[in-house]
DNA sequence: TTGAAAGCGGTACCAT
DNA sequence: ATGGTACCGCTTTCAA
């Protein structure tokens, strides 16, 4: 069923019918129940092509997600962001396109999209230290929000981002404040900008505190529970172990947690660990307390708001770019963990019979 | 760019330009040669909307995922498999939307997304036991492949799913190898296909061996960490405790596991843990062993499957459906763990102050 | 308040 | 091998 079929069954022209579906307002309003009750009982829907061709608006959001052989981006955290997105885009009229595009892919792919005109504009996603996108992006000139900041852009730009430094600051903070003075970080990808954010904040709150930065105490990579498990391992066997760890996901954390147990460490009594949701919120891996990792996490939310931003981005052209800092909520454990007294327990001898 | 201005540019006919872009025979390699030079010059991209409208075939595949507020099925499995299906929709031409559906949402969705002409297919996601959406997909004749089954379909239709009932089934064999007779599932989302066919799984084993099915030790939910602590602990300090776990989700049990530690109950000692990761492969947490949940899950892969099948059966009607059943790998622990001697072990005598 | 007709940017048929 | 032209289905002037 399409408009001229319809309009035929009705008597009508297209034209009136098409103004009345859209809400025109020089339609009467007994033309229009009409036409509506008809387009309804035929169960006709507009042809997106042919509208988009015809108003020339573009009906698509893309969102941008890098990929390469190492690095999967299509993770946990990012689910819960588009799925905050999608909401969004459905309730105004657009539809969600996701596009994977790997690293050597070049500015060729932006242009391509842009050039579609189905999409109006871009959500980019897992944004590097140095990342040449913004470049590509701000020459083609079709709107975009990052999901992340980019340390070393040039210009200003929309985004959207937690504040890392300060949530890891003060995550270290609060392990110095309980007398720690060997602290790991367990860190994302290395060149990964929030990773960087996240190092710094921690850098900050150690110098403050005249403490010495440990170069063997921070790691950085795709952050599974396999790495977590080996990083930790890598540092509690090492001759100066760390007393305390803070840790860039969730799933690391579990693996750090067994890597600890393993070496007979007590998460909260032998070795304090504060991870971080997805949501920067803290908490302690402590085994006797329940603490949860939270179904719902903001990022939705955080996904909502990009969208929106997003969009006003496409519909009003911008003067000065939208930035969007969030702060992290800091959920203290109930049992504190000092570091062990004086001496580090020795991990269990390896190899006794040999 | 559009294309007459690009065969202006040229001096041939839009016809002339159009065929050399599109590989026909028809055009001479010297021309075809300049006509594409020209056009990457120029950053020429088709306008999607027009080569849709003339053509008439379709350029996207929907994922459509239901949602409602208490059950979010844009997960990190979810995510898993689209990464893996986008890639054969780029390699294909196609576009990926995504599309969320609430549950009240009924036909019009669905047909509207076919009346757009834009989606030449649908992957459903969550299927549950009695999903009424085929019903209206068969109706509209969108060409769609169900990731999951549907046990009350009245017809055939295409679909890929992992071998649900069999690994249950197995896991379950397994704990009663080792003589554990009373054992709890903590299942997924009662209603949830998937979920439906573990635990008959599981039933299926318990019957084999004589074993009564304890309806208290049969759970289902969400799948979160808090849902595997809050299901565990009811039953552990229940007066009649299992002995063993089967659990549907690696973040459920992780919740499990913190409930056994929290009374004192050691998994691999004093309680038995089977759980799976996404990709039911078995293993223990039985903590002094480090197995690690993989990083990318073979829920990739059958996303690309789904994606092949799918364009396979928009490409080629066919007459008969399309289904895989991916069978689960059993990944055996080392160290089993029998039911503890006679008597379970108590849980701490709560309040004895009181 | 309604209608006729000219696009939007491609494709594909029919000529040449 | 190349070109002319009629569509595809909708929106949007312009006219009535």
């Amino acid at each position: 069923m399409n408009l001229r079929e319809l309009s035929k069954l009705l008597g009508l022209s297209q034209t009136t019918v098409s103004r009345a579906l859209n809400n025109y307002p020089e339609v009467s309003e007994v033309t229009r129940k009409r036409v509506k009750d008809a387009a309804r009982r035929h169960a006709y829907a507009p042809n997106r092509w042919a509208k988009g061709l015809a108003t020339g608006r573009p009906n698509a959001i893309a969102h941008v997600v890098p990929v390469d052989s190492t690095h999967e981006m299509v993770n946990p955290v990012f689910a819960d962001f588009i799925s905050g997105a999608i909401e969004v885009y459905t309730s105004h009229g657009y539809e969600m396109i996701l596009s994977l595009i790997r690293a050597g892919d070049g500015p060729r792919i932006y242009r391509d999209l842009a050039a579609r005109h189905s999409v109006g504009g871009l959500i980019v996603h897992a944004p590097m230290r140095d990342d040449t996108r913004l470049a590509m992006l701000d020459e083609i000139g079709t709107p975009y929000v990052v999901h992340g900041r980019i340390s070393g852009a040039r210009r200003p730009y929309n985004w959207i981002d937690m504040d890392n430094r300060r949530a890891y600051r003060r995550a270290a903070e609060e392990l110095i404040g309980l007398g720690h003075e060997r602290i790991a970080l367990i860190n994302g990808r290395a060149g990964m900008d929030f990773a960087v954010r996240r190092e710094e904040g921690m850098r900050e709150a150690l110098a403050a505190a005249g403490l010495p930065v440990d170069r063997a105490l921070i790691a950085g990579d795709e952050m599974t529970e396999q790495f977590g498990y080996e990083a930790a391992m890598r540092m509690l066997e090492a001759r100066r172990p760390p007393t305390a760890f803070i840790i860039s996901s969730l799933v690391s954390a579990i693996g750090t947690r067994r890597a600890c147990e393993a070496l007979g460490l007590k998460p909260g009594r032998d070795i304090s660990i504060i991870s971080h949701d997805d949501d920067l919120s803290y908490f302690r891996h402590d085994g006797a307390q329940p603490y949860f990792t939270s179904v719902r996490s903001p990022i939705r939310e955080h996904g909502t708001q990009a969208a929106l931003m997003l969009l006003r981005a496409i519909e009003t052209p911008q003067e000065a770019p939208l930035q969007t800092l969030i702060e992290a909520e800091l959920i203290p454990g109930r049992s504190t963990a000092p570091p062990p007294k004086s001496s580090p327990p020795e991990p269990p001898a390896p190899n006794l019979a040999s």
